[in-house]
DNA sequence: ATTAGCACTCTTGTTTGGTGAGTGCTAAAT
DNA sequence: ATTTAGCACTCACCAAACAAGAGTGCTAAT
């Protein structure tokens, strides 16, 4: 167990490597008003810390630093409360207060509030559809050949997909398809769509089409298509500017996952529904993140799951402030939506 | 004015130095085939074109290195025309059949494509849209507070953004809204929708409507909001791993620029029009680059400048292969773009 | 229980010397 | 007049050697 000194100690050594990247040692911590003992004693606390694995020496000698596991203790027992600064919260303020239409825009903001914040990358998974209905189905010829399907939902999201005319379809068989799939799909949850599509509208297409073939094929291409991600990044660059992170090699991987494994951050993020959530170093699954902390938060409306809000930095992060700021940005995300849906 | 065995010294050194990222001496040049002269006698000539400029020391000892102006000259006069491998060819081709039913996926997969086969980082210009035409403009209620606007182009892009409807504004004024502005912008170029909504529109807005302020105001900020930038990037961690950046801060400067210098990149890109162009070293004007090369060619329809493609590696880079890729690329993309107005 | 003192360790920076690749120049060979 | 062989010279690179400084662990005194 763990003495009020030694606490004490600890936390000192993981604010102050914290601030500066930089090991502490035993003087350096005596001088703070924090602890009031000698070096020696200091020394002693620390040998026993490091005994529990809680910090480490980057050599035989000089300064301590944080493990993993420090951080950890840190994370789950020492954090102070932390109050946002006025600017902080008069930037979140302004930042949701633009009257901004669209929950996507709402949520590519967030991401680059976030990132500008706290000068790491923020990766926000962007508002699930599973619950959005489809609210209309639109084609619009543009030409005698081509034509543009578009697709609405209730969140006043947008697909839309332009093709060519099947040969031999005339205006009015497309407008008679139309008239059926809104008939029968308006108003569907999305991810109901596919499925209703392959049974009922299946049938009926089938009865009031004459190219039924080529118009189901196209349907299902468009409607099966698999969403794109709805993955939102901001300031990819500002991970590369941590000192943390000298190594070329390390800065390579980094980047590359950011830039090309979208679909696993996707699915880390899905993965993580329920409040706030801290993985540091190699607590991470993701082989580039080792050396990372990787902080979620995630937001709902009416108690469903929406999204996930994510920040990615160095295991030596500045915890206590990005835990407040994520709180309160996914509060606020859960509120923007909720508001947006009223 | 160079020898011939210049010319071919010259020519070795670049080429080795391109294959290998090595400095290159005058015995290991000796033992090439292309040139069967002592190593001495390759020194003196070699001593010429440092004279000369064309190739520099890394130090006092040690084998030569193009300079900036030996690549240019090795560009201008040098280049051997390069026939692309069959899986090259292949892969383009291959790309490029693909049934896309977007310009906007084709560039996307032109800049992947791209980047892909060269291992550096590919930048495309979107297609502007100066020409394109506005199609159809629409409005949906989506509830009784919010609807969404649709504005969809002759090429079958759509731009969308949803509104809460202003209080007091009635379903049938909307419609009325909505029908001056089909009658009135339909056809007209996307460029002049702006200027024919200040004028004529404005007019009979003020006419027809009740809430006009507030209408119109809504209509401005969504038709003069301007363009989402229409560039698309491929491989961008590409140029991370060229063995030429081993400067962690050149590294971090050319992300920087990449993920945030958009607007500048955009503006270089608008500015080759006429074919292919190559820009070294601190021939480029962006301070991030002046250790890469910068590659462009413009694509087009009708003689009507469309795009650009660009590609954005090392000083160092395989400029035959390079020049011959895009030259094709942005062939195909003229002919794709063409063959989808058609 | 705390602290002062001291020997010890290990990084960091600097110097020193050796090696090898590659050059520049000169004199000989073609 | 070219081309080539030969040789002294330069400089990056590497490793070893060394001093300085920061910080530790332990012991003995407070």
């Amino acid at each position: 167990m763990l003495t009020e000194r030694q606490l004490r100690i600890l936390q000192v050594i993981v604010d102050d490597f914290i601030e500066t990247a930089q090991p502490i040692g035993s003087r350096a911590i005596s001088t703070k008003q924090e602890v009031s003992y000698s070096a020696a004693t200091i020394r002693n606390d620390m040998a026993e810390l490091e005994q529990l694995g809680l910090i480490e020496k980057t050599h035989t000698s000089s300064g301590r630093v944080p493990s993993e596991k420090g951080y950890r203790f840190y994370v789950d027992h020492l954090l102070t409360p932390f109050h946002l600064s006025r600017q902080d919260t008069s930037a979140i303020k302004q930042t949701f207060s633009a009257n901004m239409r669209e929950m996507e825009e709402v949520v590519q903001q967030s991401a680059a509030l976030l990132s500008e914040l706290t000068n790491y990358t923020s990766i926000i998974l962007g508002p699930e559809m599973l619950e959005t209905k489809l609210k209309h189905i639109q084609i619009l010829t543009l030409s005698d050949f081509t034509a543009v399907l578009l697709l609405v939902t209730d969140t006043g999201h947008v697909e839309h997909k332009s093709f060519r005319i099947p040969d031999g379809m005339h205006h009015s068989e497309m407008e008679r398809v139309v008239n059926i799939l809104n008939d029968r799909l308006a108003g569907v949850p999305l991810m109901m769509v596919p499925g209703r599509l392959r049974t009922e509208v299946q049938e009926l297409l089938k009865q009031h089409t004459e190219n039924f073939d080529t118009i189901f094929a196209y349907l299902r291409s468009f409607i099966d298509s698999d969403q794109p991600l709805k993955l939102y990044f901001g300031g990819k660059a500002n991970i590369l500017m941590q000192p943390d992170f000298q190594d070329i090699n390390k800065i390579r991987s980094l980047y590359t996952m950011i830039e090309e494994e979208g679909e696993s951050l996707a699915h880390l993020l899905r993965g993580e529904q329920n409040g706030l959530h801290v993985a540091i170093g190699t607590e991470n699954k993701l082989d580039a993140m080792q050396d990372c902390s990787f902080v979620t938060a995630s937001y709902s409306a009416d108690g469903v799951h929406m999204g996930t809000v994510a920040l990615l930095g160095p295991t030596r992060m500045e915890y206590s402030r990005v835990l407040s700021l994520m709180h309160v940005l996914s509060n606020k995300l859960t509120s923007a939506y909720q508001d947006w849906q009223k």
